[in-house]
DNA sequence: GGCAGATAGTGGTACGTCCGACTATAACGG
DNA sequence: CCGTTATAGTCGGACGTACCACTATCTGCC
């Protein structure tokens, strides 16, 4: 996972400063914003796979589980979780192999659809999840590091881009945040 | 890239809803933050490629040019772009392998070190990173929708959270900072 | 009823990332 | 001076993601 010593200077403040010394402040900001959030993804991603290996999972494969061990009687179409995890139907199609290889889910056909395919958590599935969702929280959600004031201002920040974003529908009847309402456009 | 049309509602609030059941209200924000920055890597990355596409280059290709652009000479060591761009020195070998194919960069032994090779951008490599670059600033950066004070509290929370991961050293002449000073920790 | 179009899932391919192993070279220490 | 250690870069493989094309099936409409 990269791991570089630390340099000496933040990368992407001095891109910043490139940004604005040719003269394109309007976009050095955002461009800032845009390459932190890739960078934090990179890290973020490969402390949560330090973390699962134990396990055997990854942080896609674990994401399918735990989207699992919410559902009603631990089962999903492929469709539905494609839909909910936010990613091609082709990924799914790969990770559910690898957990049913592992043994964590099965699939099962769909009696009132042929085409479709149910994805079912075994036990063995729930007790892998369980202690992954545990490692998680301990290991990667408590200590982020995050301040609660942060935690919000991302989690605002980067629900707004994704919903305008076309990810998912705006939340219509938030009458706390009418009085910010223009929709800001956004070209995804 | 998942070219999804929209949820009816935001799956990590769901997500995060999951978690507070379960009572890890500790993690449950934290848990939201991370989940948003993966999901807005995504959402950034694909733009980013589609807008790239007519110059046959993905971000990543076009970082390693873009960091070129603002080098002396427009040259770089391997080593070095590698620390910049903070991947795996693989991943460089890879980009450079493609973007010389393309020939928008040539390698070039150094003189001092037999062992070392410096990426130098060529005069198609700069026109081609202008003309990207351009295209990123109008159809992404300026358009990405976050307001002022997002891009602020983003690049903050993230550059603090980079630091704590050994991105970087932290910027340790910071006075207008030094209020909050206590380090946080942070496992990476 | 039957055909056109939509939908669910999969196979194959391309790309980016990482890791481990390896080569060649440099730098250090006795 | 020579052996040990460290460093720069590459190769091969594993994995996740996306796209395209394809099959099987369902749905809707005439």
């Amino acid at each position: 996972m990269a791991q570089h010593e630390p340099l000496p200077r933040d990368p992407i403040a001095e891109a910043r400063r490139n940004w604005e010394r040719e003269g394109w402040t309007e976009a050095a900001g955002p461009m800032a914003a845009v390459t932190s959030i890739m960078r934090a993804q990179q890290l973020l991603l490969a402390r949560a796979d330090r973390i699962l290996k134990p396990f055997h999972l990854t942080f896609s494969r674990y994401e399918v589980l735990a989207l699992l061990s919410f559902a009603r009687e631990h089962r999903m179409l492929m469709k539905k979780a494609s839909a909910l995890l936010q990613v091609h139907p082709t990924s799914i199609t790969n990770a559910v192999d690898r957990l049913e290889a592992a043994g964590l889910v099965r699939r099962e056909p769909v009696s009132t659809d042929r085409r479709a395919v149910n994805v079912v958590l075994t036990d063995r599935g729930l007790e892998t999840v369980e202690g992954a969702t545990r490692a998680l929280n301990e290991e990667l959600f408590l200590t982020t590091g995050f301040e609660e004031h942060e935690v919000k201002a991302l989690v605002g920040a980067l629900s707004g881009f994704r919903a305008r974003c076309g990810d998912f529908a705006p939340p219509a009847g938030r009458p706390d945040t009418a009085h910010e309402d223009p929709p800001r456009k956004s070209a995804c």
